[in-house]
DNA sequence: TTGATTGGTCAAGGAGCTTGACGAGCTACG
DNA sequence: CGTAGCTCGTCAAGCTCCTTGACCAATCAA
């Protein structure tokens, strides 16, 4: 490689580890982008609102609205009013949302042990050490 | 943070690096996007074809073809005919471009020395290393 | 020589994200 | 209390980055 920079690295990481994590859901039979996986792990069993979501992933609400439409339509989340404020609705999973959010826990799980293997414990935690510190409290 | 997963860690450093490198490349008067700057950084002086920044690049040949454009609009890269296959152009930097490039190497550089600094030298050739065996070749 | 391949290009579109605006409901403050 | 300002979800539009598909002209391989 001719520019090999730091950057680069880290998106290109990150891509290959993506594909993988998708290539795993499809596995595993679930039809989701990874996109929606993140944002199906950040529902609270008990229902969040969607502002609520759009911070814990960093996106706008307008995007995470997206991202919900599409999981309601794919049937894994639906909405219901918020009995505490008339304004809010709050998003829950439903009981296939609950079933394919185990699904996409462990497809990534999976992918990170194997990661973890490749690496070994005392590299990987290093690299995971070294991401936390790049991000600083980003994540 | 709820779910704190290595491939999301992976996307908001290299994030994070993008904005930083951006925003240098600002501080120093240059408008270039993070891509534009690849790109710029991948021709040769001698010229380079298209297709063959699209492979340096892992874009397809569509894509770098309108990076080239966008690059050849702000007056950094020309096209040339290619004088050993009437078929090809070479892409070679303006002299514009030349002195774009080598603030685009010191706006990427500082970025990654800060980094250096900030996780220490061995630290960041763990992390470097790390990335290159994740990425495994694709780099 | 001719069939397959390569280099650049045009066209169209999709994924993922953003900004802007807005109505309905909530909250704080005079 | 009243009202000014804010929050919640939403609609609309558009942008960036990238892709797939189709072509033609030039080159290479048989």
């Amino acid at each position: 490689m001719r520019e090999p920079r730091l950057s680069r690295m880290l998106l290109e990481a990150f891509r290959a580890l993506d594909e993988e994590v998708e290539a795993a859901l499809r596995d595993r039979g679930l039809d989701l982008r990874p996109t929606q996986a993140r944002a199906l792990l950040l529902v609270d069993r008990t229902g969040t609102r969607l502002t609520e979501l759009a911070l814990r992933a960093r996106l706008t609400k307008q995007r995470m609205m997206q991202v919900v439409d599409e999981l309601e339509g794919a049937g894994l989340l639906r909405r219901a009013p918020d009995p505490t404020d008339a304004r809010a609705k709050v998003v829950k999973p439903t009981a296939r949302g609950l079933r394919s959010r185990a699904e996409v826990r462990r497809a990534m799980a999976s992918v990170e042990s194997r990661v973890r293997r490749q690496l070994g414990e005392r590299r990987f935690r290093s690299l995971t050490a070294a991401l936390v510190e790049l991000t600083g409290g980003r994540i």
